[in-house]
DNA sequence: TTCGTAAAAGCAAATTCTTTGCATTAATAG
DNA sequence: CTATTAATGCAAAGAATTTGCTTTTACGAA
């Protein structure tokens, strides 16, 4: 009822130290080594076998280190599934504003609605802490001003980063998380709808 | 890792005994009364303290039963949730469709962002069966619908019902799960746009 | 370097939750 | 009314979670 948690890194000091002079301290290790033992288990086993006992013993910790530090199953799912949504490249250039836009929502689409994806969007989601989901949408309105930026220094026209986000993003995001599946038709015609319309 | 579960209802049936003549049989009177139970622990205390033996205990059944029906904690509040998020009424009638759709998604962004409208959709989005999720856009694209058919009964022109899920309900519960609180002005916007962009 | 301090981790016992087999009760069909 | 099937109660066994206390580790200061 009452977690010190500080979520993620606990301070990535300056380490003077000898030994530890790589990562950082032994908090950084302890979270690396349990990110990744979650990681292993989550693609060798159903979610719903996952415990923290388990991660644990693959992490080389011991459980009550993990309750300590995330508080429970839930936020520790939260706090990896963040780390892996975070993009790993700039959105591909694919000639116009236009054509960016519809090829990197396209990929989004298939990413977000694919089985881990939607997995790590529940994880997310379900969290207590807002703070991962607001990372998440921060992270993909950055992939889209990366997109904006580039048609207007190619002296395109291109939408409000906000107006995409809620005619492209959040329409996608929608259907996935309650039912439907985009397709990739649907996708195109949003971005088609929300560059025609560009003020 | 094998329930029987059958959700909801398990088969309201006929009932020809004797007793038992008012609501169902004993499955229904053991879902009605969980759910009271798990409706009255969440309106009393953090969602968090809730545990399903204290839901047992209130509700007068054992933990074994609402393991065996329900799975676990995470089926069961969302299944109370679902129900919660069933609308219970008709959108107001304001005299034209985009002033009954203004109406209507204003309510709409407001119950969703309020404390417990947010705990009832990350209950929902939270468990493993998809079948709540889809339950809750199809109650929301009935609401819709009744302003859809109004209007057209009026002789007004009016968007598709799956454009105005696109463009005004999936930005609001986007901003809602992802961080933001959607202003009135913002919901006003999205309902404009909509309407004036109707084919 | 060495020492002191504070935060984090290990350990283990106590508690609480979850699972399961078996007995019992209740609802339905015949 | 009786047989059958499904759902629940009960209680023991198994896991997970919490917690107090000890030990380790990282870092700052002398």
């Amino acid at each position: 009822m009452n977690h010190p948690v500080s979520k993620g890194e606990s301070r990535v000091a300056g380490m003077t130290a000898k030994e530890n002079l790589r990562p950082g301290g032994r908090s950084a290790r302890v979270q690396a080594s349990v990110h990744k033992a979650v990681r292993e288990l989550m693609a060798e086993m159903s979610r719903a076998d996952v415990t923290i006992p388990l991660i644990a013993g693959k992490a080389g910790v011991t459980p009550s280190t993990i309750y300590r530090r995330w508080g429970d199953l839930q936020e520790l799912l939260a706090d990896v599934a963040v780390d892996r949504l975070r993009p790993d490249m700039q959105p591909i250039d694919a000639g116009s504003g236009k054509a960016d836009l519809e090829t990197w929502a396209e990929q989004y689409a298939e990413e977000m609605s694919s089985g881990p994806g939607r997995e790590m969007i529940r994880d997310v989601l379900a969290a207590q802490a807002g703070a991962n989901a607001c990372k998440c949408s921060e992270y993909t309105r950055q992939q889209i001003d990366v997109i904006a930026e580039r048609a207007r220094a190619r002296g395109e026209t291109f939408p409000d980063v906000e107006r995409v986000m809620d005619q492209v993003v959040a329409p996608i995001m929608y259907r996935i998380l309650f039912g439907d599946v985009p397709a990739t038709k649907r996708v195109r015609d949003l971005v088609a709808r929300v560059i025609s319309t560009t003020d």
